[in-house]
DNA sequence: CTAGTCAACAGGAATT
DNA sequence: AATTCCTGTTGACTAG
């Protein structure tokens, strides 16, 4: 992916809203999808979301995002999109593509916080899950089904190298073990790449003090 | 074209 | 009864 060759301009979240409520009214576009909440399309939002990170950083405290640089992730989405209007069901849309399904491609941002909540603690609680969802701007259930598949993801892990170190290729098994930590390792150095300058927010409750959101 | 990845889904078990 | 979990599968997507 190349990178944008927009300028890079400073914005808010009341900035972001109205963007997107615009492209909403150009394009028509509406969600689709068999599950209420799971209602998005990857491919019809790949074009949106050059600011998704960037849009996340400035969710993640719900303050105004330093401007940052618009590098996009080779698989982008629009997770909003199914949040603010899985719920209104478009009557213009056809059978066909209600029907199909689709399969959301989450940000690198929102990769990265899930990976470290997910470091953290294998288990959310509904609130934790529902603050977490609402930081990344992703819906509950998203959330949930990420822990879960996570979850069986790490278990499969162990178990493949429960039976390679069986059979005996112990070094195999060992460079399987570190698989999450490059994962992690490749997605922060893949972030700090995307963002050389760390995102900060207005901090109220430090008389308007700018604080860094992550990291 | 094929194989791999991954979000979403389905179904059954456990928990409250 | 509702919710969440685990496990396996499905379907969209991508790289080689």
């Amino acid at each position: 992916m190349a990178s944008s060759s927009r300028p890079l301009t400073s914005f808010f979240i009341e900035d972001i809203l109205s963007m997107r409520e615009e492209k909403r009214e150009e394009t028509g576009e509406e969600t689709r999808g068999s599950s209420a909440e799971s209602q998005m399309d990857s491919r019809c939002c790949k074009d949106g979301g050059e600011h998704q990170d960037a849009l996340l950083l400035a969710a993640l405290d719900t303050g105004p995002a330093s401007p940052v640089d618009s590098c996009t992730s080779e698989r982008t989405n629009s997770p909003t999109e199914a949040t603010t209007h899985a719920d209104e069901p478009n009557p213009t849309h056809t059978l066909a593509q209600k029907q199909k399904r689709s399969r959301a491609a989450f940000t690198h941002l929102q990769v990265l916080e899930l990976e470290k909540k997910f470091s953290r603690q294998r288990y959310l609680s509904a609130p934790e899950r529902a603050h977490l969802a609402s930081a990344l701007r992703l819906t509950e259930t998203q959330v949930k089904i990420w822990f879960q598949n996570r979850r069986y993801k790490t278990k499969r892990r162990q178990q493949l190298d429960c039976y390679r170190k069986s059979e005996g290729n112990a070094a195999v098994a060992a460079a399987a073990t570190v698989d999450e930590d490059l994962l992690r390792a490749s997605l922060l150095a893949t972030m700090y790449t995307c963002y050389p300058y760390r995102p900060c927010v207005y901090d109220p409750h430090r008389h308007g003090a700018w604080r860094p959101t992550v990291w």
